[in-house]
DNA sequence: TTGTAAGCGTTATCAG
DNA sequence: CTGATAACGCTTACAA
């Protein structure tokens, strides 16, 4: 019950593999009477060719290889539905690699993905990671390389981005229209572009209003668990106490809003909490979270498409560009109906 | 730049590729000199053996493929989580495939991989899926197979599951013990092996109590958004109303939670909630919702060690089982402490 | 219109 | 100890 290969359909049909081939591929100089042959017998066999050998040959693997820090993540499982989804539409498969937010097990993926042959790698860095040589190499030998969301400005090549300064800057807005004057910032490991993004986008808005910007307001936490409580703990502490939190992943909004609400603190009453996060059912939450969310799965849609045109046609090679696509900030607050915003905000920067 | 091959290596030192091929695999007949000098120069050149060859001259392409309806779902990206762990410490790569509860993508999927030449698969099947002679042949045909959280009992393969009955039995009790007696039933299509077990944990735990049995209380959904409120209102305009839900996939529960608040039910006052669900925060949720919870990544995790264990000594191939691992019911009501109790129950079935 | 043969990178078999 | 050679499944010049 072996595979059936060429070579038996051939030996079968007392043809030459080439023919058998040929036929398959419906190549022109063969008759159409041994198509016909051919055709038939391979269907009836249920003839798969064997992609290993086609990958050996030499043109293509239609295998795509991603390359991100975390699977169990709302952000990256979305991003990642979008690219199977379009991967899948175009015939290619998805390996996946963790990181497990390493900067050596990101060298170590990306290694293993080239080895594998794959035609293309979707990237998005470790947090460790502050040197991407190994990245330019790669582009250097021709490897098509997309990345997204955490991805690097000085690298040429293709970049998917949400608008996280226009997401940050929505929200620090709101919360300084909102007459807050005091906004703590909880955010991610600082090598981050997506740390810098949108602590450039909260630091144009409190600019923007005339607040000074307070460094002792920021905190760099890591993806780790239970850490939030440690840092609201900290800026709490502050004279005065800071009227507003800005936070910049999912454990952190989540423990924030623990932290507060362990404290007997109520939101927003007494200190107002936004969350740049993909948690689901955010309204649900007790009290409900204001968020900042990113278009996952359109920003994975967009990086595999990009990819995939990359792959197929080189030549045509569109300028590798960062596209960046609007987040979206909801604010919730008690049970009235929530109010929603595109932050799509491009201000001079 | 093109990747070192044996033959590079061969030829820059005047050697024949078997040599090489030979030294680099520090082979006993190879001079501890020739030795040297061939790893020395790969080392070199950083040379990586192609796994395409490798897998095509036939032995193994380390890699398995992990088939699941959807990434983009808690219990599934935990699952994927673990596997990709155990898969990584053990030098296999993993191919996603994603059926999106279809049947015929279910199919394909499995040709794909089996086409890929993996060495082993990891499946949990669709919704859609009551026949399984497609796995029967892969089994037959050889194939390591592992099934994984919504299995097929009748198939003589291994399968790694949670203990669905028994915490459906668990949350059951705990809603009949506190006193309730109409306890509705929202759950996920039924030829699925969970919804299944779950059913019978349900009844079971009815049954021990001596509630009778009322099939108007369940209600079969899919894994679509948005029916909750359909089912639970139809649930609700019954006589004498449901005094208890439990509820079998996130969405339902998560739907179930957003339809009894938005018609000013309490919970658990006026009606008991349990989901069946790896939902996060679920403790912060308003109301806070009492959950049934499988361990995931335990499930991935132990899932892909049996696939391996299959794949890598098929001789001593221990027997086909399934694997239970427990679940664990948390109440959680208020803002009192939840209660833990480990759903582990076997009563006799 | 069809067949032969080389080659993709590697390993295994068999001779030196 | 080392080297030729065949083979894995397929495509593609080049012959016929």
């Amino acid at each position: 019950m072996d595979p059936v290969t060429i070579k038996d359909i051939a030996r079968a049909l007392n043809l030459s593999t080439s023919t058998v081939s040929r036929a398959l591929r419906d190549s022109y100089e063969i008759s159409p009477e041994t198509k016909r042959l051919v055709m038939e017998y391979a269907e009836r066999l249920n003839y798969r060719p064997n992609p290993i050998a086609l990958s050996l040959k030499g043109s293509s693997s239609k295998a795509l290889a991603v390359i991100v820090p975390q699977i169990a993540n709302n952000f990256f499982s979305q991003a990642i539905n979008g690219i199977e989804a379009i991967a899948y539409n175009r015939g290619y498969h998805v390996i996946i690699f963790q990181t497990h937010e390493s900067y050596e097990r990101e060298m170590a993926n990306v290694q293993q993905a080239v080895a594998r042959r794959v035609d293309g790698l979707l990237l998005s860095l470790s947090s460790e990671t502050s040197d991407v040589t190994h990245l330019h190499a790669l582009h250097a030998q021709g490897v098509p390389l997309v990345l997204f969301d955490r991805v690097a400005p000085d690298l040429p090549v293709t970049q998917v981005v949400a608008d996280n300064f226009g997401g940050a800057y929505a929200a620090t807005s709101h919360l300084l229209q909102t007459g807050r004057r005091r906004i703590a910032h909880l955010t991610i490991p600082p090598y981050l572009s997506i740390t810098q993004e949108r602590l450039a986008g909260y630091r144009a808005a409190l600019e923007q209003y005339g607040v000074a910007f307070d460094e002792n307001l920021v905190r760099y936490g890591t993806f780790g668990p239970d850490e939030a409580d440690e840092l609201v703990e900290q800026l709490l502490a502050q004279e005065p106490r800071p009227d507003a939190f800005f936070t910049a992943s999912d454990r952190l909004a989540l423990g924030c809003l623990t932290a507060l609400r362990k404290r007997g603190i109520r939101i927003p009453e007494d200190i107002s909490l936004i969350g740049f996060t993909n948690l689901p059912a955010a309204e649900m939450l007790n009290p409900p979270l204001s968020t900042v969310t990113q278009p996952a799965q359109e920003i994975g849609q967009l990086a595999a498409e990009r990819l995939i045109e990359l792959i197929e046609r080189k030549q045509k090679a569109s300028p590798p560009a960062t596209v960046k696509l609007p987040t979206t900030l909801v604010i919730r607050e008690s049970s009235a109906p929530p109010v929603r915003a595109e932050a799509d905000f491009r201000i001079g920067l």
